[in-house]
DNA sequence: GCATTTGTAGCAGTTAGAGTTACAGAGAAA
DNA sequence: TTTCTCTGTAACTCTAACTGCTACAAATGC
C-alpha cells in the first residue's frame, strides 16, 4: 500500500513546534525528532505553510513556528495540509465503456469515496493539536 | 500518494460476479471490462478468494462466482481483502527516542489511527455489493 | 560583511505496483 | 486417453512516487 506517512510526520513536527510554543525551530532540529533529512522537513513545512498551519522565517534564527494556537489546529486540517485527500483511489485506468458495469461503476465509487472521505474527516476534526501534545505529554495513547 | 486502486477494481470485480449469478466468468472476461490484464485480475482474485468472498474453478469453463449472495458481501469485507488497512502509516523509520515527543508519539498516532480506520470500517459496512450493483445498474450514484 | 537558515532544484537509490510472458496443473469433453 | 481451456503463479521489465542527499541562491540578524 501506499505507505503515506507524511501525516505521521506532519502531527510530530506539529508537535514540536507546540512545545517550542513562539520560538523558532530549525530544520535540522525537527529533523532529528523524526529521524530523516532537514530537506524532508522542509519539503513537509512547505506544505503547512500553505495550509496557513505554520509560518517559517529564513535567515540567521530563522525556522518555524505554528502560525496559529494548537488549540485552533485540528488533524483533519493536518490530514487535508499533506494527503491526497482520499482513502482509496478510483480506477487508473478508465474501464471499459462498453460495459454496463464498467460504464457506472467509477461514479457509484465516487459517491462512496467521497462520503467516507467525509467521515474521516469528521472522526479527525475532534482532535486538535493541542489534545495530542497532552497525550504525548502525558505518554499515554488515549 | 499510494493510489490504492485495488478496492474500486474489487468492487467492480464482485459488481460484475453479482451480475453473473452462479455463472463462472472468466478472468479475462473480467479484465476487459476493467481495461488491465488477465493475470492483475486473477492476482485479485485469489486476495478475495482467501478472504471467502470469491470460489475459482480450474479448466475448461472455468472461472469465478462469489462465493456467497451479493447482500450478505458489504464492502468493510472487501476492503478488509485487498488493503493493509490503514488510512495513514506510522512513521517509515522510528523516530529519536531521546526526544519526549519522538518517544510517544506512535503510540499516539496509533491509537488514533486505528480509531479512524474503525469508522471507515463502520461506514463501508452499510453498503452490500447488492446495493452497489443496484446503484451501478440503475445508473445513479446514489 | 558574515554567519546562519530556509527554499528549492537536481540527482541517485529504493520500493510498490502494473503489465507482460510463460508454463505447470486442473478439469471438461471428445 | 487425449485435447482444449482456464487458473495459479513465478519471473521479469517499466514506471511512478518517495526518500535522502548535495548544492546553492536568497533572506535575515548581528
Amino acid at each position: 500500500m501506499a505507505a503515506n506517512s507524511q501525516f505521521s510526520m506532519a502531527v510530530h513536527v506539529l508537535a514540536m513546534l507546540a512545545r517550542s510554543k513562539d520560538e523558532n525551530v530549525k530544520s535540522d532540529c525537527l529533523a532529528s525528532s523524526v529521524n530523516t533529512n532537514a530537506v524532508v522537513v522542509r519539503r513537509l513545512l512547505g506544505q503547512l505553510n500553505q495550509a496557513s498551519l505554520v509560518v517559517s522565517q529564513t535567515g540567521a534564527n530563522g525556522g518555524s513556528r505554528l502560525a496559529r494556537c494548537p488549540n485552533e489546529i485540528n488533524l483533519a486540517e493536518i490530514y487535508k495540509a499533506v494527503n491526497c485527500g482520499e482513502v482509496f483511489a478510483l480506477h487508473a485506468k478508465a474501464p471499459s465503456q462498453d460495459c454496463s458495469i464498467g460504464k457506472n461503476i467509477e461514479a457509484v465509487l465516487g459517491c462512496i469515496q467521497r462520503e467516507i472521505d467525509k467521515g474521516i474527516a469528521e472522526k479527525l476534526s475532534r482532535y486538535t493539536l493541542q489534545n495530542v501534545f497532552e497525550m504525548v505529554e502525558q505518554g499515554k495513547a488515549s
